[in-house]
RNA sequence: GCGGGAGUAGCUCAGUGGUAGAGCGUCUGCUUCCCAAGCAGAAGGCCGCGGGUUCGAUCCCCGUUUCCCGCUCCA
């Protein structure tokens, strides 16, 4: 496997200083895994969005969206099975402070127990009563077993109590079942459909860390994909392979992607098969994408904890069942973050004074670039900055654009080099005479020399693709 | 959450029990300036936060918080 290359550092680093991610709250001395999209990674992030969704509900008649809230009744959870299993019970070894699920120590330690669904004072009871050992150092001594719950908690209202317990969702997917009776009827959908939404979950993770990889707060795009029973594999087939092209054509490098589908153990307790799409980051191969087959474990769950009927009936049959679902998720946070990791490029060049130095350029597809297109005059007189002024008015009516007139035209490159944009258009001396300006490729660093009245042309046949 | 390391300018760091510096970056001016040029100048730090010791703490001690590494965990 080739090593990547990207050191995350400096991925860190340069993301800060050019405004793709800082961290959050920092002027109160931050706040742990806590960051903030800047302009540009804003930018990004939004890019990614809007190509999937375009891709994915405008681009085509079976596919709606929602955007649901993220407080919801905390009959939800209970009933998708979250305020229940989205916790385990941990117990730490007080004598080389290594930290073990209770559950996993007893199954491995203790044959024939079954350890599903006991409360932590029962796990701790078995791990004392059966002498269980810590797989790291053998000794006997535990702390009690405590609960991790991953959903956070808040309340509505002034007073606490049991009542006004609501959590901040988890995932998003919960919010399509519970509308799927509301978007059938309002949009006449036929089978197959399918529910997209993008938004944030929250999930009090123990471990969170590199960088925006894993945070207490995320952002999601999925669709919930409802379909007959017989249709599954098919479908789960047909979503991974195009998910796969989706992300080559946002410029991620297919040596850096690789499937790997979940193994029995690993699947959830709602699913009969589950597979990723990885990327291949500093710190190892990690989820980017998961497809899961949910079966109608939560239609049915819903419709059973709620009364609600949340059947499809087949228009020309009569017949009436609950579809079964097919979820392609993306984490678009991390999506980002491997956008970025994925960009990022640093290459040996040499100044004009033939010094060796590092050039860091962030070779984003075009439609993923924060900015398309920099404006920069050549010099600072009047004269140019007004024309480049005039030119950027112009052209960012179609392609969002940058202007820089700070510093050397060499040191004004490399900063666009370093955000990724493809193109930067120069106005310099000859402008007024010739009424051209030269554009210079990020990629390959030539330049050309093109009419002003062409200017809009040529970039449109730039991005198109 | 546990163990270890660290926290001084936007970044990388130096420094001293008597309240601070460098390089880079940023900004301004000059320069017909096309791949981080040059010259002149400026802004920017209660030395992470809170306590303690001390006449006096950025420096010593305690707590806390944040970051990094490892472990644990991860729908």
């Amino acid at each position: 496997m080739n090593e990547s290359s990207v050191n995350m550092e400096s991925l860190v680093a340069l993301a800060k200083k050019r405004g793709f991610v800082y961290p959050g709250s920092a002027i109160y001395g931050g706040l742990a895994n806590a960051w903030d999209f800047g302009p540009l990674g804003t930018e990004l992030k939004n890019n990614l969005r809007d190509w999937w969704w375009a891709r994915y509900v405008h681009g085509r008649t079976d596919m709606v969206g929602l955007d649901a809230a993220i407080l919801m009744n905390s009959k939800v959870w209970e009933a998708s099975g979250h305020v229940a299993n989205f916790n385990d019970a941990m117990v730490d070894c007080k004598t080389c402070k290594a930290r073990h699920r209770a559950d996993h120590l007893i199954e491995d330690q203790v044959p024939g127990v079954k350890v599903e669904g006991l409360a932590p004072t029962e796990l701790s009871k078995i791990i004392v009563e059966q002498k269980v050992k810590c797989p790291s150092c053998g000794s006997l001594d535990f702390t009690p077993a405590r609960t991790f719950n991953l959903l956070f908690q808040t309340s509505i209202g002034k007073t606490e109590g049991e009542k006004n317990t609501v959590y901040l969702r988890g995932e998003i997917a919960q919010a399509m079942f519970v509308n799927f009776s509301h978007v059938l009827e309002t949009t006449r959908r036929r089978l197959p459909f399918g529910i997209a939404s993008v938004g944030k979950a929250f999930r009090n993770e123990i471990t969170p860390g590199n960088f925006i990889f894993r945070t207490l707060e995320f952002d999601l795009m999925e669709f919930e994909y409802f379909i007959r029973e017989s249709e599954w594999s098919e479908t789960f087939d047909r979503w991974l392979t195009d998910m796969e092209k989706w992300l080559q054509e946002m410029g991620f490098d297919g040596e850096h992607l690789r499937v790997r589908e979940h193994t029995k153990d690993e699947l959830s307790f709602y699913s009969k098969r589950t597979a990723d799409i990885e990327y291949h980051t500093p710190f190892g191969w990690k989820e980017l994408f998961g497809l899961a087959y949910r079966t109608d474990f939560d239609l049915t769950s819903h419709s059973k904890a709620s009364g609600e009927e949340m059947c499809y009936t087949d228009p020309e049959t009569g017949e009436k069942f609950i579809p079964h679902v097919i979820e392609p998720t993306f984490g678009l946070s991390r999506l980002t973050l491997m956008a970025m990791l994925n960009a990022y490029h640093e290459e040996e060049t040499e100044t004009a004074k033939g010094e060796k130095e590092t050039r860091v350029v962030m070779r984003f597809h075009p439609r993923l670039a924060p900015y398309k297109i920099a404006v920069l005059p050549l010099s600072k007189k009047e004269a140019l900055m007004g024309k480049a002024h005039e030119l950027q008015s112009q052209l960012t009516k179609r392609w969002y654009t940058d202007y820089d007139e700070t510093q050397s035209i060499g040191k004004r490159y490399r900063r666009q080099d370093e955000v990724g944009t493809p193109y930067c258009v120069t106005v310099d001396f000859d402008t007024q005479a010739d009424q051209a300006v030269t554009v210079r490729d990020r990629d390959t660093m030539k330049q050309e020399r093109i009419a002003i009245t062409d200017l809009e042309a040529y970039f449109a046949q730039k991005f198109t693709w």
